[in-house]
DNA sequence: CAGAACTTGTGACATTCGTCACTGTTTTCG
DNA sequence: CGAAAACAGTGACGAATGTCACAAGTTCTG
């Protein structure tokens, strides 16, 4: 039963979504039957080609690659997950893994490793990237709410603008990034939105 | 005369950098002498190889792709450069074209259009990503200090911080950030720089 | 159920940030 | 050369940010 095995990619990025397919199409095992731009075209795709294996990025616009992971674990064959992404921090990675995927590769990894992290994968094992497999999880410290706070921050918003998008006060806001400066050590609102960011936590 | 056209390849991230070899292989008329993971390494390898073509990404570590445009122009044979990469602001285009580039292509472009732009650049003409090709040049009003300055504001730096890492008086620093606000009609400082950036001017 | 954690809020206070006006010196460029 | 721009600074002022203590309702969980 050596036969090829099917695999559907989703990337973002056209020339990096043609590139893989390429990369893919030099061996002779592997079948890309489908390929997407997005989350929810990889979705309908998976549901009706059935392939062995989905292959997906993470940040994609509308459906990421987590939650692509997710709705395509209850699907009736349900594909092999791996997340090929060029984020190497622990907060995606744990929340790939939670989401179902049994393969965590990144972008940064030699190509050579793809096709054997692949046939790892197919043949029911795992494939983590060594840089992360011994990673340990450091646990998100901020509630949903500073969260929140935190990514408005980040894109420049100030503690007004916050509070009326969010229909809180303005000292409750100033709470929240206040609790999260302490909780991060950051100096400043920057400074705690981009750890964050750095973390995989927003 | 219709030799294969050479190419060497200049990208950070391995995995694309081998899936981008990929996609050329496949095309019988390109042959791909040589791979790099940044600035430094293709340097040495244009050297050595006169390839055709330089087909690099911009943002790696250490020499970026602009930089490794401007000193492959000065070499004997000088390969045609064509740039490759994420950013489609114009920051990036304009610095490229005056590095010498005569290929700008975006990533998220089809990957069909690779082979293509590259036989064009090839052949004496220029390949610019349609959504770039009409792109009107808003010119930089920061000047050099500000972008610095800015720089440091998006990496949270306090003014404190900032003035004693360039040497300069808190009082000066915040005159610099004020300026930056009004040139780029931010609110505040942090806004100010996610502008810039996205503007490519950092 | 009871405690813990999360949410939301107020008010006082110190610090930092951002604006403005104004003064010089050095580059840059027509 | 001379004007314009960039560079560097001071000081004052108001606005935004960050800290702290404290309070009360909700939700989660052992």
């Amino acid at each position: 039963m050596n036969e090829t095995i099917s695999v559907v990619i989703a990337e973002d990025q056209g020339m990096v979504l043609g590139a893989l397919a390429a990369l893919l199409r030099l061996e002779q095992d592997f079948d890309v039957v489908g390929s997407a731009l997005d989350g929810e075209q990889a979705y309908d795709l998976v549901r009706q080609l059935q392939p062995d294996i989905l292959l997906t990025d993470i940040e994609m616009p509308g459906m990421s690659g987590i939650e692509l992971a997710t709705k395509v674990a209850a699907l009736k064959p349900a594909p092999r997950v791996v997340v090929l992404t060029t984020f190497g921090h622990a907060g995606y990675y744990r929340r790939a893994l939670d989401a179902g995927a049994v393969g965590y590769m990144l972008k940064d990894a030699p190509a050579e490793q793809l096709a054997a992290a692949l046939r790892r994968v197919h043949a029911g094992g795992r494939a983590i990237d060594p840089q992360l497999a011994g990673a340990q999880f450091e646990a998100d410290p901020l509630t949903s709410r500073e969260r929140q706070v935190l990514r408005l921050v980040g894109e420049g918003c100030s503690n007004a603008e916050i509070a009326s998008r969010l229909y809180l006060s303005h000292g409750t806001v100033r709470n929240y990034v206040s609790e999260a400066l302490s909780k991060l050590n950051a100096g400043n609102r920057t400074a705690a939105a981009r750890i964050a960011k750095e973390k995989g936590w927003l």
